[in-house]
DNA sequence: ATGCCGGGTCCTACCCGA
């Protein structure tokens, strides 16, 4: 079973990429952030004629996730649960398969809007926390996939690349990244790769893709049951060279 | 020290991302 992750930055524009990716790598579930459409202009008919079926929450111009398949899965919610009625940020998706929960996020960056954008970010991150708790207590199996905007530790960025106050890094992201990880989540990629630079992200700008400057954003956050049958994870950063690329690549994970 | 890049949109100057 591989399941996949990846922030495409307009799926307009990367919809070659994502289909090339999907006939290499054959992925059996691969969740999409940023598509910054609607999900009527999502290109469903292009994946299905690859064999992969796809359900798509999406808004005009900005964020907007997806779930692409090519085993069945039925969609469980299109909303992050306890968020506040009128958020109509499209940042969540949660699907069943195969037995299991998973939830495709975009979490938001927290940078932009001042305090209340940062505030923003802190709750939506207590809601996840409170989602993956309930279906932990129901003992569901359990993949949280997709851009968390978080480096959860100081080996996650390149020096140089955030300042101290920048919301990617700051102590109260991490401390609700870690509430994650302590209700019993386990962080795919560190399992297999316990240190070192996991990059899944590289700045457009100031050549941060040649200089390898990058960020480990990116995660996929196992339940118990399904860390147990962990094999591989991993970035595939490969993806970051080809032409017209996402700043973003996708994080892959195997299970037995 | 972010807006140098690259998306988006009330189509073109501006908003947003990490």
């Amino acid at each position: 079973m591989k399941i996949a992750t990846w922030n495409v930055n307009s799926i307009r524009q990367r919809e070659a990429h994502v289909r090339r990716w999907l006939e290499c790598c054959q992925p059996d579930l691969l969740v999409l952030q940023e598509i910054k459409c609607e999900a009527a202009a999502f290109p469903s008919l292009s994946f299905q004629a690859l064999g992969y079926t796809s359900e798509a929450v999406g808004q005009k111009a900005y964020n907007g996730v997806a779930v692409l398949g090519r085993i069945p899965f039925t969609v469980r919610a299109r909303a992050l649960p306890g968020l506040p009625e009128d958020d109509a940020q499209a940042r969540y998706v949660e699907v069943e398969a195969d037995g299991m929960v998973l939830a495709g996020i975009y979490l938001p960056n927290g940078n932009s809007g001042g305090e209340a954008g940062f505030a923003y970010k802190l709750a939506w991150m207590d809601r996840l926390a409170e989602r993956a708790e309930a279906l932990l207590a129901a003992d569901t199996p359990l993949v949280i996939a997709g851009d968390y905007n978080v480096c959860p530790t100081d080996e996650d960025f390149a020096p140089g690349t955030l300042a101290a106050t920048d919301a990617l890094r700051h102590p109260e992201s991490r401390a609700r990244f870690r509430r994650l990880l302590w209700s019993g989540m386990t962080d795919a990629v560190r399992a297999v790769h316990p240190h070192g630079a996991h990059w899944t992200f590289w700045d457009y700008q100031a050549g941060a893709w040649q200089r390898d400057l990058g960020l480990r954003i990116d995660h996929a956050l196992l339940s118990p049951g399904i860390a147990e049958r962990l094999v591989a994870a991993g970035a595939d950063r490969a993806e970051r060279g080809y032409p017209q690329p996402s700043d973003h690549v996708p994080v892959m994970v195997v299970l037995r």
